[in-house]
DNA sequence: TGTACATCAGTGAACGCGCGTTCACTGATGTAC
DNA sequence: TGTACATCAGTGAACGCGCGTTCACTGATGTAC
């Protein structure tokens, strides 16, 4: 019974992670069920004994790739930064980065989409909302006089610019824009945003 | 003879039109070839004499688009207008305001990917290129002294940025931006830029 | 320790659905004489 | 004007592939007595 558990657990957490590494090769569209079960060893209908259904298992994943876009983003920041506005474009660029170097797996991050009537469970929201904080706690400090409501607008705003950006930069399509010209491009925008932001104020 | 081929034209932007109400109703993934050759009363088999495939039809739809939207773009700015920076503001929020009236038929232009070994026609990619003059032109009057290289980057950062708040506004998932927010968001972003631009220059 | 029984992970063939695309055939239209 | 023939748009059934998911069955593991 004991052996049973832990061999249980060992073929869920090898399914995750043939799933990661799976999407990182080929792709969210690449992810297929008989492929999976081959490379944990196991016949493909015993993959429904693990999980649900695929959606569960790109949430799993999605989970994962978050909590490491999470780590990532903490250590971008060095302890003691004192600046809020070197502290956002330290973490612009860091998302900049974790997409490159994670493009598959950040991808399937947006890509994915549940069918309309199934809820996404909410570990998951819960997931996306933690890191929110990243952006979220550098303009409340410097921006200690804006309501939590204009805060979180703006924070989404930067968010979506920055994301725009690293989003077609790494699309390579048409333009082609090397990494570094992609983070330097990035960093200006930060910072022209949060320089806006500090000149006229947070109202219309 | 006449009659055919008057026939073989009708049918052929019949079959546009109806695709391209289609992507409207239900999103690109609800485009199906049996479909299209209901309703415009034609066996399913007998849409591959007006189009080579799927792939095709998608670019003409997309070309259409992105046609209504350089005239939606170029309407926005009045006759005359002087303030270059007036000017992308106005360019800016008439993208968005496109892509909320377009939503469907908008997300298609993004969402669609051709297999890597075919490639995207000429008349189509012509058709993106046309569209960035509206950045272009008024930045390279606002910024006479700047390389076309300089300000083709820059015209594709400003694109980015713009067009990744208007992809996650419009999403509404999570946080639910009101489109005036939004709106008034994009136009901030916008002068944040462009006074960013003024003020540091475009080297590093 | 041994026997009978229950449980449930594991199996892999088969189901089921969607859907783009092809193809042998038909029938209407146009041409040649 | 009429007849024979050629062309080609139009037909719709069938092909082919992909692939998530199910399900009747098996066999190993654990429990009861």
């Amino acid at each position: 019974m004991f052996k049973a558990l832990k061999r249980r657990e060992k073929l869920r957490s090898d399914l995750f992670l043939a799933a990661e590494r799976m999407i990182a090769d080929r792709g969210l569209s690449g992810l297929k069920t008989r492929d999976l079960a081959r490379e944990i060893g196991c016949a493909n209908g015993a993959v429904y004994n693990l999980v649900a259904d695929m959606d569960e298992l790109i949430l799993r994943v999605g989970s994962r790739t978050l909590h490491r876009l999470d780590q990532a983003l903490s250590a971008a920041v060095p302890r003691g930064e004192a600046m809020p506005q070197q502290t956002l474009v330290r973490v612009a660029l860091a998302y900049c980065d974790f997409a490159a170097e994670n493009l598959q797996l950040w991808r399937a991050l947006f890509e994915h989409r549940m069918e309309a009537d199934k809820i996404v469970p909410d570990w998951s929201v819960e997931d996306q909302m933690q890191l929110f904080r990243h952006i979220y706690q550098p303009l409340a400090t410097l921006f200690p006089k804006r309501s939590p409501e204009e805060l979180g607008i703006t924070a989404r705003s930067l968010f979506s610019a920055v994301h725009g950006m690293v989003a077609l930069g790494l699309e390579q399509k048409l333009v082609a824009v090397p990494l570094p010209a992609l983070r330097e491009e990035i960093a200006r925008l930060v910072r022209a945003m949060i320089d806006g932001l500090a000149a006229h104020g947070g109202g219309a």
